[in-house]
DNA sequence: ATAATTAAGGACAAAAATATCCTTAATTAT
DNA sequence: ATAATTAAGGATATTTTTGTCCTTAATTAT
């Protein structure tokens, strides 16, 4: 759906949502570990929210790094994808036509032109802050690391406990 | 959403089922300035469809070309997809993650995943013939061209009729 | 002031997606 | 049989995306 970036762009975002403020500020390396992006690709992106459109915002210089503001925290999901230049995937045709319209629909437009409102409707509608408390209450997960689970190995033969 | 190479599958294939039979096949050249679509990069992908999973059917030489049988006619537009190799855009995490799930969800998986279901019941429940229909109906189109609307251009001072 | 830390940004590299060209193989018409 | 037509497929080129590395600029701590 999305380019790699912008995954990136949206998982960053919602870390730092979550575990950042104004006085404790996220490291470049700590914002890539947790999210499990590579460290100077990140950078790049953090790059492009903090400029187009101060999504996140940043400081240099010992205890620097990023975050967000309380006011960033209420912007749309969608601001994420403005930023990454990513955000007309969410109007545009399946197919690819420019010329696909209401009035000059393709053969899926009207089959798709409902769950296209509802993806516009998600991410004009939720916000950062909703999706990083979502995270804060502790039932979601943004990194690619399986939890290890323990698993007792019985010897065979041996008796159930 | 897709990659251009499966825009222009969807397109190709499209065109094919409407209008194509076996004993009345389309060239390549056709196909490709239908859906406007670069011709030596639609051959490969039109390859591709007849190849992996048999989604279109071809005969070489003279009267030869592109067609699809009425078999192939009922297959989910998702068999496109899978032809293309790019189904699992369908089933996959908005933010990238391997380990999204249910039981582990990320913080838009819950938002998120009554669209994807409507896309994968879109794209499985859909036939190809279907969306070849809605076309010969006339109502849909294919291609980016746009209509060439005729402007009467008056002489500026002259007598309106 | 100086050194240390951290993001910003430019230059470059690698990989993937998109696209073209040319030769070969199959089929048909003559 | 031969020539003409059309898809198949290999090789290669171009562009975009993804990714790295290094230097510079800003800020802070000492």
């Amino acid at each position: 759906m999305f380019s790699k970036a912008t995954e990136y762009a949206l998982r960053a975002t919602i870390h730092i949502a979550k575990n950042s403020s104004e006085n404790n500020k996220l490291g470049l390396a700590v914002i890539a570990a947790a999210i499990d992006s590579p460290q100077s690709f990140t950078a790049k992106i953090l790059q492009l929210l903090t400029r187009n459109n101060k999504v996140i915002s940043s400081v240099r210089g010992p205890n620097g790094g990023f975050y967000i503001t309380k006011k960033a925290r209420k912007l749309p999901v969608r601001a994420i994808l403005e930023a990454m230049h990513e955000d007309k995937v969410l109007e545009k045709c399946v197919l690819g036509l420019a010329e696909c319209s209401e009035s000059q629909p393709c053969p899926m437009h009207s089959q798709y032109k409902q769950i296209k409102h509802q993806l516009i409707n998600l991410f004009e509608n939720k916000t950062i802050e909703y999706l990083a408390e979502e995270m804060t209450e502790g039932i979601t997960f943004i990194n690619n690391k399986s939890k290890k689970i323990k698993v007792k190995i019985e010897k065979p033969g041996a008796k159930k406990s």
